[in-house]
DNA sequence: ATCCCGAGGG
DNA sequence: CCCTCTGGAT
C-alpha cells in the first residue's frame, strides 16, 4: 500500500501536470450547478454542457423547473442518457427546494442529499464548487486512481476511498485536489488506455509498473 | 447486485 | 463491436 507521504509526493506532481484544473460544468447559479451535477452521473461533462443551455434557457431556476412538463425536460436532456430518471429527479429536486427549502440550496451535505438524484458525490461537488465547503467527491476517476496508486485495497468502497483521501490530504486542499485528480484521470490516467509509458508518477504507481513490466494484456 | 441509457472513443 | 462517462436508488 502506498504511504501517505509517498501519495502526497505523487499528488504534488499531479498538481503540476494540470495546474488549472477546475470544474467544467457550465452554470450561472448554484441551482444550475446542482442540476448540471445531477445530470452528470454516468455521463461526460461535455455531453451535459451540450444539453444544459436549452434546459436552463427554458427553466433557469427552481421555480420554473418545479412546474415543468416531464416530457419537455426529457426532450432537452435525452442526449445525456438515463434521461427518464434524471428528468424525474431534477423536477422533484426543484419542487423540494421550493416547498421545503424556501427556494434556496441548503449548504449542508446531509440536507442536500435529501434531494432526489443527489448522493454523496453530487453533494460534495456542489458544496465545494458553489460555496467552497471542503469535501472530496469520489467519482469513477478518483476511485480508479486511488486503486491504481494502491492507497486503498482494490475492493474498497467509494466511501473508503473518500475517507482515505480526507486523511491523506490537508482539508484546505480537498476541493482543489479533487479537480486535479479528475483531470489526471480524464486526460492521462484514463480508464481504457492509460498513458503509463509517459507518466510522471509511474514510480509511485503499482498498477503502472505491473502493467509495463508484465506481459501484454 | 442490478437497473437506468445515449454519445463518443478505440 | 465493446467500454466508459464527475452515480443514485432500489
Amino acid at each position: 500500500m502506498l504511504s501517505k507521504k509517498r501519495f502526497l509526493e505523487a499528488l504534488a506532481i499531479i498538481f503540476e501536470m494540470f495546474p488549472e484544473a477546475k470544474g467544467e460544468l457550465h452554470s450561472k447559479t448554484p441551482f444550475q450547478l446542482l442540476i448540471a451535477t445531477i445530470l452528470s452521473a454516468q455521463a461526460t461533462d461535455k455531453g451535459v454542457n451540450k444539453a444544459t443551455p436549452a434546459l436552463f434557457s427554458a427553466y433557469p431556476d427552481a421555480k420554473s423547473l418545479a412546474v415543468a412538463d416531464i416530457s419537455s425536460i426529457e426532450s432537452k436532456i435525452k442526449s445525456i442518457g438515463l434521461f427518464h430518471t434524471k428528468a424525474k429527479n431534477i423536477k422533484a429536486a426543484a419542487k423540494m427546494l421550493m416547498e421545503d427549502f424556501d427556494g434556496e440550496l441548503p449548504k449542508d451535505k446531509v440536507l442536500l442529499q435529501k434531494l432526489p438524484g443527489v448522493g454523496r458525490k453530487t453533494a460534495n461537488v456542489v458544496l465545494g464548487d458553489a460555496y467552497g465547503i471542503p469535501g472530496i467527491a469520489v467519482d469513477t476517476h478518483l476511485d480508479r486512481i486511488a486503486k491504481r496508486l494502491n492507497i486503498v485495497p482494490q475492493k474498497a468502497s467509494v466511501l473508503d476511498v473518500e475517507k482515505t483521501l480526507m486523511r491523506y490530504i490537508p482539508e484546505e486542499k480537498w476541493v482543489t485536489a479533487h479537480h486535479h485528480l479528475i483531470f489526471f484521470g480524464r486526460y492521462h490516467c484514463t480508464a481504457k488506455n492509460p498513458n503509463c509509458e509517459n507518466c510522471p508518477v509511474l514510480s509511485y504507481c503499482k498498477f503502472g509498473q505491473e502493467r509495463l513490466g508484465g506481459f501484454d494484456a
